[in-house]
RNA sequence: UGGACUAUGGUGUAAUGGUAGCACAACAGGUUUUGGUUCUGUUUGUCCAGGUUCGAAUCCUGGUAGUCCAACCA
């Protein structure tokens, strides 16, 4: 019996409706107390951010009542399936933070829903249609029209049998026969008119090579494999609600009438996640990859978990945002804000704090001895000073960012400009006196003076001043790349959209996107400059640069040609005001 | 409109017949060597109409609105 061990989290945060459901089946002693999930991919693209709710809900409910999440690929359709992505779906399920008990395929069932498909033909329940898939589906009705039978719907059962047999020896080409289960060509549900359960396909298997040539259906396979493995608690979303009476009945069948009630698997359905600025589905995401209109899967603007993982998220901060959403069956829209804000906090607690100047601008101290040179130092991470210091190089000429001066500005700029003073993060106040500029006005150069007793640590250095600026030293900095990445959609609902314009326009998928995209969703930046600091920083590094907002290392980074990605800006009050 | 499902501030979510709470967002202020963080405060809500009940967001009935279902996809 499996200990129920929730006061913990109960105290702090309610149960949400499946762990409701868990938790009083394990009370009523359901399945001898045994909880088991599946995580069922089927892999055929890579995983995104809507996975990863199911994965969270799925290996969730495993960890927390002591119970086992197997991951179960659902490869019953060779014809858009590989391997590439099965290893791909594996590292992000593991990135995310989880690791599953047993690793199945429902390849590794065919065998089995072979031999019940056959008890099926000979108990008359199952049938092989020859007609067209355009005949079935003009038969099958509307949803306001009950359907019409099939002419072979009472053919022989030794005539099906056989069929049956050809269809998996390859006699059959493909789309010319069927295997139907004969249920109820009346029913409400158009599931139960009478559903083919299995097609001929010829496209070899990425793991059965072309030993079948008979495919179960999804239908057909998925609540056996749940009865198969054992899993109690069947986790699914809401589009599948329509499905459960038919996963009820083929487990009903594969059971035979023994114990129906016991020991099996039950559906539930959660809603799935929509995210406001973001196209989820993996015919779009391939549509965007395909066309050339992102850089592959992993683009740090694409929804997907590897693109997440490129863009700076942790996996904690996906979790969190999980967490905060929550499962329900009503089908929510959930805001994009939110996910931000769960990687600035998860990133604000961990991040390293370096100096990096991404629109330049020169400062000169013009009382600062030339040649001279001091280590400032830097803290690491206010939120947590166990992770120490490290040492930033100061001199008289400097790189500011060209926003934090300006010539004539309003009262309540706190930034460089004439006569005013500001703070240099970790060394001096200084006290701007004025600039140059070029033939058409713009500014190349900014000067102050520093004050030589504020440095920073002295007395006089905790004179108010309002104002602190970041800078690093010209002498004594890095060159870099910087990516600036934003939302990809111009648009808050992109699905709902991308159909309306379609709707409009008659237009293929593809011009509806390049209609929604956001043409400022990278801006790459390749004067910058950043502090020494970074030369040994890594991909999964996770940083703050100064005042601008989380950045880490891209894949694309050399020691020569640094590349960093913005991952999320901090919050700005100012840009706000100045608005 | 055949069936199934759903409806709580701008968004998401809690309240399981008994004080409508939390988070995000927004706004105002305090602290701050990041206009960040943090702290304090403010605004905004039970789709509608009936019924049951001492008492309804919750149960019932009827509306209204939305989602899903007619792939040899999963």
């Amino acid at each position: 019996m499996t200990e129920i061990n929730t006061t913990e989290n109960s105290e702090k945060k309610s149960l949400n409706f499946i762990e409701q459901i868990v938790e009083k089946d394990l009370q009523e002693g359901k399945n001898g107390g045994r909880i088991q999930t599946r995580f069922p991919p089927e892999p055929n693209g890579y995983l995104h951010i809507g996975h990863a709710k199911a994965i969270c809900l799925d290996f969730g409910i495993a960890q927390r009542y002591g119970g086992t999440c197997n991951l179960r690929f659902d490869d019953t359709n060779p014809t858009k399936e590989d391997v590439e992505y099965v290893e791909a779906i594996k590292e992000d399920i593991q990135w995310l933070g989880f690791q599953w008990g047993n690793e199945y395929y429902a390849s590794d069932y065919f065998q089995q829903l072979w031999d019940f498909a056959i008890r099926l033909i000979k108990e008359g329940k199952a049938y092989v249609d020859e007609q067209t898939s355009e005949e079935i589906a003009a038969q099958k009705g509307t949803p306001t029209q009950p359907g019409t039978e099939s002419p072979y719907r009472n053919r022989p059962i030794e005539e099906s049998l056989e069929l049956f047999q050809k269809m998996n020896a390859g006699e059959i080409e493909e789309g010319k026969m069927v295997l139907r289960a004969k249920i109820d060509m009346a029913n409400p549900n158009m599931h139960f008119r009478d559903p083919i359960i299995y097609r001929v396909v010829k496209t070899p298997h990425h793991r059965t090579g072309d030993k079948w040539k008979a495919y179960p259906m999804y239908d057909f396979a998925h609540g056996q494999s749940d009865f198969f493995e054992g899993v109690t608690h069947s986790l699914c979303t809401l589009e599948f609600v329509v499905h459960r009476p038919l996963y009820d009945l083929f487990v009903d069948w594969v059971k035979d009438g023994k114990d129906l009630d016991d020991n099996r698997p039950h559906q539930y359905e959660f809603n799935k996640l929509n995210l406001s600025y973001t196209l989820m589905s993996k015919r779009n995401l391939l549509t965007l990859v395909k066309e050339g209109l992102v850089d592959g899967w992993d683009d740090p603007r694409m929804p997907t978990i590897c693109g997440f993982r490129r863009r700076g998220y942790s996996p904690e901060s996906i979790r969190k945002f999980i967490d905060k959403i929550g499962y329900t069956t009503y089908d929510a829209l959930n805001d994009f804000a939110l996910l931000e804000s769960a990687v600035r906090e998860d990133l604000n607690a961990r991040s390293t704090r370096v100096s990096a100047v991404l629109n330049p601008v020169k400062l000169i101290l013009t009382n600062y001895p030339e040649g001279q040179v001091e280590e400032m130092e830097a803290i690491n991470n206010p939120e947590d000073l166990s992770a120490g210091t490290h040492t930033i190089e100061f001199s008289r000429e400097l790189w500011m960012e060209r926003d934090d001066f300006m010539e004539d500005a309003p009262k309540k700029y706190f930034r460089m400009t004439p006569g005013q003073e500001v703070r240099l993060k970790n060394a001096y106040i200084v006290k701007c006196t004025g600039c140059k500029k070029d033939e058409n006005g713009n500014v190349v150069e900014v000067y102050a003076e520093y004050d030589p007793n504020t440095k920073s640590g002295m007395p006089e250095a905790n004179r108010k001043v309002k104002g602190t600026l970041h800078w690093v030293s010209c002498n004594h900095c890095l060159k870099a790349e910087v990516r600036l990445y934003d939302r990809l959609w111009k648009v808050e609902n992109p699905r709902d959209e991308m159909a309306a314009i379609r709707e409009a326009k008659g237009c293929s998928p593809l011009e509806a996107m390049q209609e929604m995209i956001n043409p400022d969703s990278l801006k790459v930046l390749n004067e910058c400059y950043v502090e020494k600091f970074l030369a040994d920083a890594k991909p999964l590094d996770y940083l703050q640069f100064q005042r601008i907002g989380y950045f880490n290392v891209d894949k694309d980074s050399t020691p020569d040609h640094l590349v960093f990605n913005r991952t999320v800006s901090l919050k700005d009050t100012w840009s706000k005001i100045n608005k």
